[in-house]
DNA sequence: TGTCATCTTGAACGATCGTTCAAAATCAAA
DNA sequence: TTTGATTTTGAACGATCGTTCAAGATGACA
C-alpha cells in the first residue's frame, strides 16, 4: 500500500501559486519554491515534473481558484447589472496586501511568457475569453432585466469592459494612485447605463 | 587620447532594448545581451555597470524613442482630436512584426519589475503619468477647438483611456485577436465625443 | 617611432540555476 | 515481525548565471 503523503497537496499548489504571483516564473527559483510550499527538492519533482509543469499546475490552480469559482460566486451575489462593478472593484482594490500579491497572476503570465510559450498562451487565452464572455452575458442578462440599456452592443462592450479591465490589473499591481484606479471603475459603471 | 569606441553606443543601446522588450528583464541573459548587442563580455561592463544598469538605460532609451518622442510626433502631426486615436491605432497594432516584440516595454516591466524595484517603479510611473497627461491635455485642446464636448471631464476621462490604452496593450503582447483590440479603438473613440 | 591611456578580448570566478538519483525513512499489508 | 511499495531526504551533477580582470590590441600624440 502507497504510503500516505506529508503534505496537503493543494496547498502546496497553493503557496507556489502565491510564489509565481509575486515573481512571475523566471524569476522564481526552484529552491524559492521548495521555501514557500516547505516540501522537499525531491518530492516537488516526484509531484510534478520540473519547474515548467508545476507552474501551470499553479496556474490551472489560480484559474480555478481567483477566476473561475470567483466569478461563479460574483454571478450569484450579484444582480447582472452589479456584477461586472464588482469584478472591477475587487480588481480595483488589489494591490497586494498581507499574503496576496498585486495584480493578477494570469495577466502577469500573459505579458511574461505568452509570447513564447504556445501552450501557456492557449491557457491564459482561454481564461481571458471567459472573462469576456462574463461581461456579456451579465450584460445581456441586464438588458433582459432593462437595466441597462437595449441600445449597448453586449459583444462590443464585452470587448471594451476587458480592455479597462486588463488596464486596472496592470495599474494596480504597480500601485498605480487610488483616484486613477477609481476612475477606471467609474468608467466601467459608465459604460453598463 | 583616448582610443575610439568600435561600436555606435545607441545602437548597442537600441538592441540591447529589443532584447529586453523581447523576453523581459529576469529571462535575458548577459549572454543574450553580448550576441544581441554584437559587443563583448568586458566591453559591456566598461560602458555600463551590469545587468541592472544596462537596462535601466535600455528602458530609458525606449522612453525617450517610444513614448517621449513618438508623443511629440503625434501631436504635431495630428489635430488633438485625433491624437489620441492615432496612439491607441499604433498600439492596437503593435503586436510584434518584423525586429519590433509585441506590447510595450514600459507596460512590461510595470509588471514584471514595479513591485520589487522602487527605482524602476519610479521611472515607469512618470513615463505612464505622462501619456495620462498627453490624453488630457488633447482633450483640453479639443474642447478649446470645440471637437470634443465641454461636457466631458479632461481629468477623468484621461485616467479612464489610460486604464484602456493600458489593456490594449496586454492583448496585443498576448496575441488576442484583432476584433477585440478593434473594439477597444472604437471604445477610446467613443469616450471622444 | 615610441609612448600611453583607452578599449577589446576571452579566460576564469564563485554562485546559483534546474534536475537527477541513490539511500534512508515510512507504514499498510501479509 | 517481515515485506515491499512509496515518499522523503539531501548530496551531487553539469549548465548557466552575472561579474571580474589581466593581457593584448589600438591609434592619437609627442
Amino acid at each position: 500500500m502507497p504510503l500516505e503523503k506529508q503534505y496537503n497537496e493543494t496547498e502546496v499548489l497553493d503557496r507556489a501559486m502565491h510564489a509565481f504571483w509575486a515573481r512571475g516564473y523566471a524569476d522564481t527559483s526552484i529552491g524559492d519554491l521548495i521555501k514557500a510550499t516547505g516540501i522537499n527538492r525531491g518530492s516537488l519533482y516526484a509531484a510534478y515534473d520540473g519547474k515548467r509543469s508545476l507552474f501551470i499546475a499553479a496556474l490551472r490552480h489560480y484559474d480555478k481558484l481567483h477566476r473561475s469559482e470567483f466569478l461563479a460566486r460574483i454571478v450569484k451575489t450579484h444582480a447582472p447589472e452589479d456584477a461586472i462593478i464588482a469584478l472591477f472593484d475587487v480588481a480595483a482594490n488589489a494591490i497586494g496586501k498581507g499574503e496576496r500579491p498585486p495584480g493578477c497572476l494570469l495577466i502577469n503570465t500573459a505579458i511574461e511568457l505568452s509570447p513564447h510559450d504556445a501552450e501557456i498562451a492557449g491557457l491564459i487565452q482561454s481564461s481571458i475569453d471567459e472573462v469576456e464572455n462574463f461581461f456579456c452575458r451579465m450584460i445581456e442578462s441586464a438588458q433582459s432585466n432593462r437595466t441597462i440599456s437595449p441600445s449597448t452592443n453586449p459583444g462590443e462592450t464585452a470587448k471594451a469592459l476587458l480592455g479597462l479591465f486588463l488596464g486596472l490589473r496592470v495599474l494596480a499591481r504597480s500601485n498605480a494612485e487610488e483616484t486613477t484606479r477609481r476612475a477606471i471603475v467609474a468608467q466601467a459603471k459608465r459604460m453598463l447605463d
